[in-house]
DNA sequence: GTATCAATCACACGAACGTTGTATTTTGGA
DNA sequence: TCCAAAATACAACGTTCGTGTGATTGATAC
């Protein structure tokens, strides 16, 4: 059964050498290609595919976004990020959106098909560097004091007023600072929890005790 | 040692009948009152009580916002509702809070001294109807398909998905319905469990498995 | 003795959320 | 068959949050 591929890259020349080198191979087919995220959105409601391609940085939305959309309609779709570097945010940020695939394009053209051909079977074509920085981020983040996503002091407190569900205003007012510097700690919190609101600081908190 | 009790209340004849009540009473002394929610907040951050009495209505802030804001500057205050009715509502509510008492206001006379002593003891009066009315309510939500807070399929399906941080425009997606439509079920699924957030939401459930 | 980090504060902007109120359609029992 | 509950939908409004960007101060590390 033939692998059906979709790709989302904003730069025509890379996209159609990208279409070519998928559909001179056996076993993957590449049935559709969008030049930006909203297209992709709107196309792939329609078109089925196994598989998505996707370049992070696209003009409008960008590729994690996008993913994000894709799996709440399609959870089964998998995905598999294109990216100019191996920068650590957007590796968190992918694997957070959905995506369980992440190369470098410099390094695509010899490993693609087979990295098309293993996410689709399940895994997760990545290369070690990147494996490497989830394995250390998944070792837990609260048994290293020195990883290099630990919280303060301060930021542990605020994590746990938090995760009562307290307004910011009233974080403030318990720990006598103002509110833009609840929002700074906060702000900051989330990217070393690798979340993005609220809720998903609370879930990551209460699951992890 | 005496316990010293703050009243807030807006209607002067009802609040100086209570501060004579009391003062005319062993062991509790009424050191300050207020007409208005704001007037206690920022008078209670000087003046140290052991007790609040509160009423609900208040013009302005309600007497429970009240509570919710001195509970969180100073956790230890004791806070016990004034009220004219038991509305189920006000009560969760209240508790909710912080407060830990809840009395009507025409069984208080006869009562007040008494149910400010329990307070501070670590009781929590009320009449046996709102007592009812918690252990009723807290006899697992889940437990019960014919408990008055049961969720319907459709609540409980939105729960889920809210407690995995999804936005309400991923919702509908997700689910085929307007936006609106998930805004109604949410608004309502809050007024069952007796929370005032997705946060809140997310912490009850989890914590409920 | 100068980077680095933690903690503090500020402000503007848009996105997401919660409230209130109204209304129609569907559906499962009595 | 008719009712009540559930599900659906819309709208307008204010609040809370998250992001981006920038700045200052004190402590610690190198």
């Amino acid at each position: 059964m033939t692998i059906k591929v979709a790709i989302v890259e904003d730069v025509q020349e890379i996209r159609e050498s990208f279409v070519s080198l998928i559909n001179r191979a056996r076993g993957v087919r590449c049935i559709v290609s969008y030049g930006t995220a909203e297209e992709a959105l709107r196309g792939l409601s329609d078109v089925h595919v196994d598989v998505v391609l996707m370049d992070i940085e696209l003009p409008g939305m960008s590729g994690i976004d996008c993913v994000r959309a894709l799996k709440v309609k399609q959870p089964a779709l998998e995905c598999m990020m294109l990216t100019m570097f191996e920068n650590e945010e957007r590796v968190f940020q992918s694997l957070a959106a959905g995506a369980s695939g992440y190369i470098v394009k410099r390094a695509a053209s010899g490993k693609l098909i087979e990295a098309i051909k293993e996410l689709h079977g399940g895994g997760s074509p990545m290369s070690p560097q990147i494996a490497r920085q989830i394995v250390t981020a998944f070792r837990q983040p609260f048994s290293f004091p020195t990883a290099a996503n630990s919280l303060t002091k301060r930021e542990e407190e605020i994590l746990s007023l938090l995760s009562k569900g307290y307004r910011y205003q009233e974080i403030a007012d318990a720990l006598f600072i103002s509110v833009e510097t609840v929002r700074t700690h906060i702000h900051r919190m989330y990217e070393k929890l690798h979340v993005r609101s609220r809720s998903e600081a609370i879930i990551k908190t209460l699951q992890h005790q």
